[in-house]
DNA sequence: CGCGACGTTGATTTGCCTCAACGATTGTGG
DNA sequence: CCACAATCGTTGAGGCAAATCAACGTCGCG
């Protein structure tokens, strides 16, 4: 079975024959280590599920500081979804951080679907549900943990994310300098 | 036309009749300023429109401190989303914090019309993509926004929230104490 | 009218940032 | 394949913004 069948069919019953027929809007695309699949600026027409490698997605402010908004890895999804869903111009870099093998695919083509496969868009407003509870349960972890819980919470829920990603990219997911994320971890594990 | 039927046609088109069957499945209730309408512990299997009043969503942590995820005032959905969409155990609060008027609709009648009306189904994905939208940019402020800006923010996407909820609330929903917003506020009048 | 909840102000403490220096590791060009 | 440069992680010193703690005035409600 394929890797999106599978995945989708996670959430919803799905034969060979409908993603087939699911399956002819993605297209196969790879990109490099470093490759930057959106900057600032741009007008976002896709989103990206991600076969293989890792991504991040982040923005850079006023003072040249970089704010990671999330990653993705493998059977995760990713764009820059302020872009994506508003139409409103990019603000957000979505980068990919090892060599990337995607399956990207244009809303256009998935409204489309929608109307005529319901269960698809069911599958997506189910996706859409589990973001909202992370999204929430990150919000809070902001408001009532300490810079040190939401490190291991973060760790706990990125699996091996330390081997893939940098410090100081986690640092600014966190929203912390790279020195005390290097401090937290040092404590820890006296 | 009726508020919900106003609300809805904002983002897809409703006949008169298609309105009507969908409405059979709210059911107004009305509760006084303080009411708790979910509290921690709960099974939650109702959502909540707004026709009138305003509510605020938060979690008491460990040491006892407050944090506020979110209001909601006229038009606005609410709920605890997290056990509403996981099925887990409410872990927050929602509570009237005015005299409040509220269309109740339970998750079982909503997914049950969404198979016979896949429009209903396009509009709640809609309403989760905006969510999704705020939800990413309310974590960017986070990260990349002083305290002071986030206020700002704030008091201009909640026109009039000042007159309608305590200090200590709205601090509580931007991460910072009591005291810290009383002299952010009195330094923005100098 | 009296009590409790709330908002404000002041004094003190502290968590975290900034700046800076220094290895270690990675990447690159000769 | 090695040498050098750039990037990254760590550690230390110093400073600042925001939290904490405490006191007091005020408002609203029972």
């Amino acid at each position: 079975m394929h890797q999106l069948h599978k995945h989708i069919s996670q959430r919803i019953e799905l034969t060979e024959a409908e993603f087939e027929s699911i399956y002819k809007i993605f297209h196969e695309v790879n990109f490099s280590r470093r490759h930057l699949l959106i900057g600032p600026g741009q007008t976002v027409l896709h989103q990206y599920f991600v076969l293989k490698g890792c991504l991040r997605t982040y923005m850079i402010d006023q003072s040249g500081k970089e704010h990671t908004v999330q990653f993705a890895v493998e059977n995760w999804w990713t764009s820059d979804y302020i872009a994506y869903y508003t139409g409103e111009n990019s603000i957000l870099y979505v980068e990919c951080i090892e060599d990337c093998q995607l399956l990207q695919v244009k809303r256009e083509d998935l409204m489309n679907l929608f109307k005529q496969a319901p269960k698809v868009e069911s599958f997506f407003r189910g996706q859409l549900e589990s973001a909202f509870v992370a999204f929430q349960k990150r919000i809070l972890s902001n408001l009532y943990m300490s810079a040190e819980e939401r490190y291991r919470v973060f760790i706990s829920s990125y699996p091996n994310i330390e081997q893939r990603v940098k410090n100081y990219q986690i640092a600014s997911y966190l929203g912390i300098t790279p020195e005390r994320l290097s401090r937290l971890r040092s404590q820890r594990i006296r």
